[in-house]
DNA sequence: AATGAATGAGCTTTCATTCAT
DNA sequence: GATGAATGAAAGCTCATTCAT
């Protein structure tokens, strides 16, 4: 009568489902907006039934919520991280950052979660102002943290770190946004490593001191 | 108070009617999404009765579509034909572009409907198809034209034009997603000037040859 | 185009629908109590769509207090203007009270209203105070203006008539209660008329100075 | 710790379950009605899980019937002993017949279940017809037999005792009623005492030879 | 052309019931 | 015996759509 032999393969599934049901609305959520994904779908992706949810989640508000606040909060620490960290060049650091958020955003779900906040900011006002608080003002943040690095350290020229953080942020975002909407629709599909690296050619070039 | 006097003032209602509904739609359809707006919402807006939408609309999804075509389609002719007859430096072009570009999405719904293509898109594949070929490739043509100009005139470095517009774009649409999401979470909000003018200054260092 | 003639069919329905509605919700949440009242029933009873009944109630709470409310408050007036305004002996005057009453009773639905609120009083507590404030406490007042009168005509004995009232309301309620309840079970079912009189008889035999 | 010291306690608890689920679904049957009250509920109040409850009822309405039933039988057989075997004067057993009923009501649950019957009858008319044999005949009858002994020793007038049992019986029943359903929203409650006195009174006088 | 009463499919949510452990 | 996770039928409620007027 092991540990082992106790919890067997059903004993286990009840841990995994919240994150089995976040998952997969994350996935239907993103696709179709809140209002258009039916809860039962939501089920039957996760592999339940209807009312498992409910077991789980109060109600679909509450399910996405959940949803949003899962999936952003463990991203940004490692972030954060590297840039308070960093050894090299400010242009290296830009260049890393950049990419990295890129990886980082394709692996996890940040991807849709972006296009879902700007979807849906407006019906749940609440959860805006946590994904603006939570997510937008730290990352903000370690952009100008970056910007101001490299101006302390004379590599770039000076610039209105507040205004430039937003410019460099937009199309690292929007690619995340085309990525989700109209990816599927473009004959030349973005290339996103070389709109990237033209994005910080750009960056490095534009703020060369 | 013959029958001859009445008919102008009446014969002008009916051919605002569609119109006064598609403002009115626009307005719920970014605000809500398609889904969560309700058509009963958007005849009120407009001052009429709900059946009176299905007098000039086939049903919500036939005006969701019209709502999207007729606020997209006037606005590109006059930016191209900017572009294609300038006279000036390519940096002034650049500048003018981008900062006309705002003006006119801030004046019409262009602002909003950029925003509703984000979050709809997924499920109007043939709307989002549209608004691909009819105003994202027309828009990024233009940009590719004003880079190639500049780069012919020896006034920018040489880049690739078809990626760079992308990145240049990107921090414009941006703006415009953030003004109809984040925008009224935000307790520094973003100015629109300061924000394309250290857009503009980035580009421009960023491209000088 | 008098009128009578433009006043068709149709719109009269629109008027009369909250009425039958109520009707129907009546006898539906009498025979089967509040929460096994199916709405699809009630709507079905009254001759119209489940959605129907939401162009006329909020929703199902307020369909059942409209159902008491609406039952209830025309019948009291009628009631307290013939003991305050009565002229002969005070025996009479409570035979005419408890058979008016019945009947009365039998007549509206004030019948299962009673049973009604028995039942769901605990789930209703503002339905179940609105009724005891507005129906049992004007009931009770008129037996006892009744009582007084009699023993300052010298008609009745002295009892304390606040006591007694309730003793004497008693068995018409129940003759209410049992008539919707447990009418259909009994093989020999109660003769209200017989049982009245019986009520009547022991009251005034019981009461007699 | 062996095994044999184990068994007592948990044969106790397993034989006293049933009674401890009854006891709980009593409750709250009489405080929400059938339809109103979860299985769960009725568990959680017992202490157990909602899977138990199924160990010993077959379900929802089996469970009912058995409250209704678990608690009436033993209730009448002590009334019915006193009645046949009393030895004062008819009025005296009246008066016992009736605060004994409201005692032996107020401690057992007999108090509430009238008004679960009353409530219920008409989505249960088996059981609203086993109740009417089992308990209401049975009471009725008693009050018949007190009724004939107080004529037959001419202590009483000559009344119809079949018609007058019920007008007796009924205050008494109302009285439990109340209890259960309005007394909460009485400002001033009934003093039980001094209403069944006053029924007494009535009572004796109405029916004095 | 315009209305708005009516509809009913479709969705969220609840809860009696089952069954693997 | 006991558990509680899982189920899915059923009910309340919404809203796009229709159509008699």
């Amino acid at each position: 009568m092991s540990e082992a032999a106790k919890e067997p393969r059903w004993e286990r599934r009840k841990q995994d489902r919240p994150q089995e049901l976040l998952a997969a609305a994350l996935q239907l959520f993103v696709e179709r907006g809140f209002a258009a994904t039916r809860l039962e779908d939501v089920a039957a992706r996760a592999g339940v039934s209807k009312g498992t949810l409910y077991l789980y989640f109060e109600n679909k508000e509450s399910l996405f919520k959940s949803v949003v606040r899962a999936n952003m909060l463990p991203l940004l620490a490692e972030a954060e991280a590297m840039v308070d960290g960093y050894a090299g060049s400010s242009a290296d650091l830009l260049r890393e950052l950049i990419t990295g958020w890129w990886d980082t955003a394709a692996r996890s779900g940040l991807n849709g979660i972006s296009k879902l906040m700007v979807a849906e900011s407006g019906n749940f006002p609440e959860l805006a102002r946590f994904y603006h608080d939570e997510v937008i003002v730290r990352s903000d943040a370690m952009i100008v943290r970056m910007l101001e690095r490299g101006m302390a350290r004379g590599e770039f020229r000076t610039v209105d770190a507040h205004t430039m953080k937003k410019v460099i942020v937009a199309p690292v975002v929007m690619l995340m946004l085309w990525d989700q909407s109209f990816g599927p629709c473009s004959i030349v599909p973005i290339d996103p490593q070389a709109y990237l690296a033209c994005l910080i050619d750009l960056c490095i070039n534009g703020l060369k001191a």
